[in-house]
DNA sequence: GTTCTAGAAC
DNA sequence: GTTCTAGAAC
């Protein structure tokens, strides 16, 4: 009987909730709709990482020419953007011979910023092939791969397949060509990357799914 | 880029 | 039944 009258409460509560959705929902409904009517932008969220960098509350550390911030979803334990101010690409792709003393100008910066936590972690540093957010912004980021914000198969893959193309291999490639045409992968093997496997970066274990490459990450970063 | 959630996969 | 992924968001 007891349980029965408890069913019946815990029934009635979700038809409450599913009348009522959560106030967050309404909120997110409404604004679009405003934005609707007046100016229509589908991709609005890509201009994030420009707010980002003007913002004071984000920036660790600033120069007349790059701004570095803290990604606000880390992937990672450590996980920074190196941001330069005056430059309109929004992919590597577009770089060139002429970016050379930009590129080697984030690469000494960075490694400015991870230099005193080298002894605790291990750091990739590059460029996603295809970034979702505009505005050029080098990854630093540590090899653990511990963080609540990695999702998704997208998200392990962009930075642990050929989608992540190192700085010091652009920088490299520049050295010797006058553009990245021949190192840039297409769109089509970007997708592929994008689809493999879950393979962990530090042993041979490939996990079946996310939550699964997830605790396996915990136990490389436990035994440090 | 994230959030949300339907329905696939288990 | 629960976990997990993947596509829509105008």
């Amino acid at each position: 009987m007891a349980s029965n009258a408890f069913q019946h409460l815990m029934k009635s509560s979700r038809k409450l909730a599913e009348n009522n959705p959560p106030s967050k929902k309404r909120i997110k409904i409404a604004a679009v709709a405003t934005s609707n009517e007046r100016t229509p932008q589908k991709h609005f969220w890509k201009s994030g990482l420009t707010q980002a960098m003007n913002d004071s509350e984000n920036i660790v550390e600033s120069s007349d020419s790059l701004v570095i911030i803290k990604d606000k979803y880390p992937k990672a334990k450590f996980h920074y953007l190196v941001i330069p101010k005056d430059i309109q690409l929004n992919s590597a792709r577009e770089l060139t011979k002429l970016h050379l003393n930009l590129l080697k100008e984030m690469q000494q910066k960075s490694e400015l910023l991870i230099k005193d936590l080298l002894s605790k972690a291990e750091f990739k540093i590059g460029f996603h092939a295809k970034p979702s957010m505009d505005h050029l912004h080098l990854h630093v980021i540590s090899t653990d791969f511990v963080s609540s914000c990695l999702k998704t198969k997208k998200h392990w893959n962009s930075f642990n397949t050929k989608h992540f193309l190192s700085l010091s291999d652009l920088i490299k490639k520049l050295e010797e060509k006058d553009n990245l045409d021949d190192l840039y992968p297409s769109d089509i093997d970007i997708e592929l990357y994008l689809k493999k496997a879950l393979n962990c970066n530090q042993c041979q274990f490939e996990a079946k799914t996310m939550p699964s490459l997830k605790t396996h990450l915990e136990t490389h970063a436990s035994s440090l």
